[in-house]
DNA sequence: GTTTATGCAAATTCTTTGCAATACT
DNA sequence: AGTATTGCAAAGAATTTGCATAAAC
C-alpha cells in the first residue's frame, strides 16, 4: 500500500474552502482521504487513528465533512456506510455532483470511485423526477485479477 | 396505502420452491413483501409485527429469504439494509439476477424496484471483471410529484 | 472573547449468538 | 421421529447525546 505525501497546503485549503476549522483530527483524516483512492468507513478510520483520536470525534468529523460537501456516502451492500472525497472541483456545501460510479472488488473489498465513467442517461417512467444517480459495480478489480492469474 | 390481498397459494408456493418451511412468521412477512412494491428494512417489519414475532426471528427470516434467493438487498444511502423480492422468475438459491435498478423517493422515503429499466452497458477500465450492477436513482416519485403540484 | 471541536461517559439502537422449547415435514 | 424454527436472554457492535474542557478563529 503506497502512501504518497499530500501537500499540507492542499489539505488546509480544502478545509478552508469548505468552512471547516483546522483541527488535528480533520487534517489527519482528510489527508487519508486524499491519499487512498478508495472509500473508507468509520471503522477503517478507527483502526488507523485509535491511538490519536476518540471514536466519537471521528464520527463527528465524518459528519462535518459530509455536511460541508467534502465527502459523500458511497453505496455499499454491507451494513456500515463508507465515504469518499467528492471530486474537489464539483462539490461544495451547496452544490453536489449528482452522479457517482463506484466499483467494489469482492476480493480485496475496496470500493473505488470511477470518475472516468459516466452513468448513461436513461428514461424514467412518467412523473418521476431524477436528482441523483449512483451506480455500484461489483466484481474483481484489475490488481486482484492479476493475482488470480498467477 | 392500499393492501391488496395476496393469494395464499402464491405465498406457500413461493416458500416451497425456495425450500423454506411454512411458518407463520415467514408467511406473514412474505405476504408483506408481495403486497408492498417497495423495499423493506428489518425495522419496517418490526413495526408491523412487533406484537406477533420476536425481533430476532425476523432477522433470521430475512436471512433465510436472502440465502434462498427469495429477496435481495437493496442499496440505500441510509445505514440500515433494505430488502425486496427478487423478480420471481429470475432468482433462486443458485442463480441471481445481477442487475438491479431502484428508485428512492426523497419525499416519501420509499425505494422501489424498476424492473422495466435495464442498466445500460458500459465500458470498464482494462482488467476489471464485472459481476453485478446496482443502480440507485434518487429523486421524487410519481405520486409525490403529483402531491407537490397540488 | 466567542464560537466550535474534542474527549469521556453513558445511553440508544442494531445485530448476532446460545440454548431450551416448539413447530414443521 | 428427525430436523429446522422460534422465543427469550444476553452479548457484542455501531451510533448518538450531554456536558465540561480545550482549541480555533
Amino acid at each position: 500500500m503506497k502512501t504518497e505525501k499530500v501537500a499540507q497546503n492542499t489539505i488546509t485549503a480544502l478545509l478552508a474552502t469548505h468552512q471547516l476549522r483546522q483541527t488535528d483530527c480533520r487534517l489527519d483524516i482528510l489527508e487519508v482521504f486524499l491519499q487512498k483512492k478508495f472509500a473508507l468507513s468509520h471503522s477503517d478510520l478507527e483502526k488507523m487513528f485509535k491511538e490519536s483520536y476518540d471514536r466519537v470525534t471521528m464520527y463527528r468529523t465524518l459528519k462535518s465533512f459530509l455536511d460541508k460537501g467534502l465527502i459523500h456516502k458511497v453505496l455499499d451492500d454491507e451494513g456500515t456506510p463508507k465515504y469518499a472525497l467528492c471530486s474537489t472541483t464539483q462539490c461544495t456545501t451547496h452544490t453536489h455532483a449528482h452522479e457517482h460510479v463506484h466499483f467494489k472488488c469482492e476480493t480485496c473489498g475496496q470500493t473505488s470511485c470511477l470518475d472516468e465513467i459516466k452513468v448513461p442517461s436513461l428514461v424514467l417512467p412518467k412523473g418521476f423526477q431524477l436528482k441523483e444517480m449512483n451506480l455500484l459495480l461489483q466484481g474483481i478489480c484489475a490488481s486482484c485479477q492479476i493475482n488470480c492469474e498467477l
